[in-house]
DNA sequence: CGCCATGAGTAAACCCTTTTACGATGGTGC
DNA sequence: GCACCATCGTAAAAGGGTTTACTCATGGCG
């Protein structure tokens, strides 16, 4: 038995394809009478346009392709998934679907990551944590494709954008360490890309503005992961002693450098503090909860779907957007111990 | 300017649409030379074949959909994301895309599950832990769809599966910790799963064969997370003080029971074993590492991904996979102490 | 009463490939 | 020299929608 088509319900209703079409697509050409008569045999028929015919005529797929960095176990990052959900639920909200992707060798050496957009197979993609080094990216820029990276940026490129404040967030940190009296401060900074840079450089700036000498505010690059903290913090430590606090570049990286911490019998926030960058679930449940600042992923996600759809319509060349951020103070921040 | 059509490079070429086809799909019918002058043609255009007419003509999308479980947070869940990372490698492998779903109300009250894949959206689709209470999935059955459950199963339907076996899981857990020397052993079992029911009912069965009694064979329902393994255990413990060994439901919900057991200074496994399910990554880093059956999810990912295309392809009606588990013993395991 | 704007619907072109039945060409065996 | 067969290609029919320009009544207006 054959799907039914357009063409069955057209007939079934004595009425023209076109009109089935049109009643379909909400246009008001059509009286309501005749609609109702349509949408009845649809009912009647559970009948399903199918999807590549649209697209086809439409020139339009209604899938987003969400594009993952190679890492290990990206799938099951909670700093990913939490970006993923807030794109895949307002996709779905206003009828879109999501396709998966990972930017590994093959997909970007074989130029999917283009074709993907210029075949139409998608109408835009959202790129998530791509590094300084993600030069493929370059490409998606001139040939002005309808792309938004998701909580990062390139700066120097036209690439549209929705990232949360890292300046800011640097600046609230910053703000929140000197006000709690320490003014020996290692940096657990991220690697590998321009908001880790960004951070930690207004981070060192905003401190300085406050008369802390730079070689009190050393720093450590790390992997965005637990270990990537835990070792950039025995680095640190090991050759600053005197360090009252310890800055993550983002919650996994502090909660990496706790457990660290915990292992040398260092009380956190008594003997040190710890602060972290996001506010992933974890972060609440963490022992002492971990002060953080928060970036709102979920949102971020969401704001990503419509920005890369408005660039889709032509609404809009260029969209960058950069969103407010909150401070979280839990337990692992306090106030600096006298270091004698 | 237009996309360079298959239209196009036949006339570039002085051949017909079709013969420009029949190279595209490597069809052996066109000779070596015909084949060289398009394929030519095809790479001086960069030319990319438009997937919807593709998909149009052939009926095939060369898309599968993966359907998550309606959960919090499941796109950050390490099983899942396990899952998903071999489901993508596998379809990726093979030229297929991942298109992603969450079995919530609306995907399922709207038959969307179901037409996905009548109406040819996707060729086949991977449904990740659905629970015992998911009807929705006897429509699927009944038409005979290209489905396939991933690491779980419903008993007493025409479903196709591929999943770790969890009664030899049970087993080898209970001569485990049998052979350790447990006699009393609290059960953090998962809820609303057919695969945790079995796992259950089998584990007590084998403990009873060896002599155990029932009652010393307490056991609690809890979600399958670390939240949920923490009240189970707390359940449990409180009941039930001479319990030597805590079997959980999956590693999570183990690693709940073990900081459990941290806070009420109990050690591990000194004065009580812990033993999981799964073998996600985290295990290995837990401290002490997690004694575990290993079920290796990113297989079973592809595996599903393979077993889905012979359905889809009509190699097969039904395929019921279920694959070897393997004892993983690190430290959360031990002798039984002797409780006077 | 004639003209025109408006509303409702339709015809037909178009979107781009796949696929099957058929055609042409040249060679082979007898 | 003929029937027959491979081999290599092609024509044309799907596949199932969208969309634009056009038709045809109808009613209002001057």
């Amino acid at each position: 038995m054959a799907r039914t088509t357009i063409k069955d319900i057209a007939e079934e209703c004595g009425v023209s394809l076109s009109t089935v079409s049109l009643v379909l697509n909400n246009n008001p050409r059509i009286s309501a009478s005749t609609r109702e008569k349509v949408l009845k045999a649809v009912e009647r028929h559970q009948y399903q346009p199918n999807v590549f015919a649209r697209s086809l005529a439409s020139r339009s797929s209604h899938v987003l392709s969400v594009v993952m960095p190679d890492l290990n176990h990206v799938f099951s990052d909670t700093y990913f998934g939490e970006i993923v959900s807030g794109i895949y639920d307002r996709a779905s909200e206003i009828g879109y679907k999501v396709l998966l992707d990972v930017a590994n060798q093959r997909f970007v050496s074989t130029g999917e990551h283009v074709a993907l957009l210029t075949s139409k197979r998608v109408d835009a993609a959202l790129f998530i944590g791509s590094s300084i080094y993600d030069e493929y990216l370059t490409r998606l820029e001139t040939e002005q494709l309808p792309v938004v990276l998701v909580n990062h940026f390139m700066p120097g490129h036209k690439l549209s954008y929705v990232a949360a404040d890292y300046k800011e967030t640097a600046r609230i940190a910053a703000d929140h360490l000197l006000g709690l009296g320490h003014r020996q401060i290692g940096i657990l900074s991220g690697t590998n890309t321009h908001t880790a840079l960004e951070f930690r450089n207004t981070f060192i700036d905003a401190c300085v503005a406050s008369g802390l000498r730079e070689e009190d505010l050393p720093w450590a690059d790390g992997w965005f992961s637990e270990q990537g903290g835990y070792e950039a913090a025995q680095w640190l430590l090991d050759r600053n002693p005197r360090i009252t606090a310890l800055m993550g570049g983002n919650d996994k990286m502090a909660i990496g450098a706790m457990r660290l911490l915990k292992e040398r019998k260092l009380r956190v926030p008594d003997d040190i503090s710890v602060l972290g960058v996001d506010d992933t679930p974890a972060s609440a449940f963490t022992n002492p909860g971990l002060s953080t600042i928060r970036h709102d992923l979920f949102h971020i996600g969401s704001l990503a779907v419509d920005a890369a759809l408005a660039l889709f319509n032509g609404d809009s060349k260029l969209l960058q957007k950069t969103l407010p951020v909150q401070m979280i103070a839990r337990e692992s921040t306090g106030p600096a111990p006298h270091r004698p």
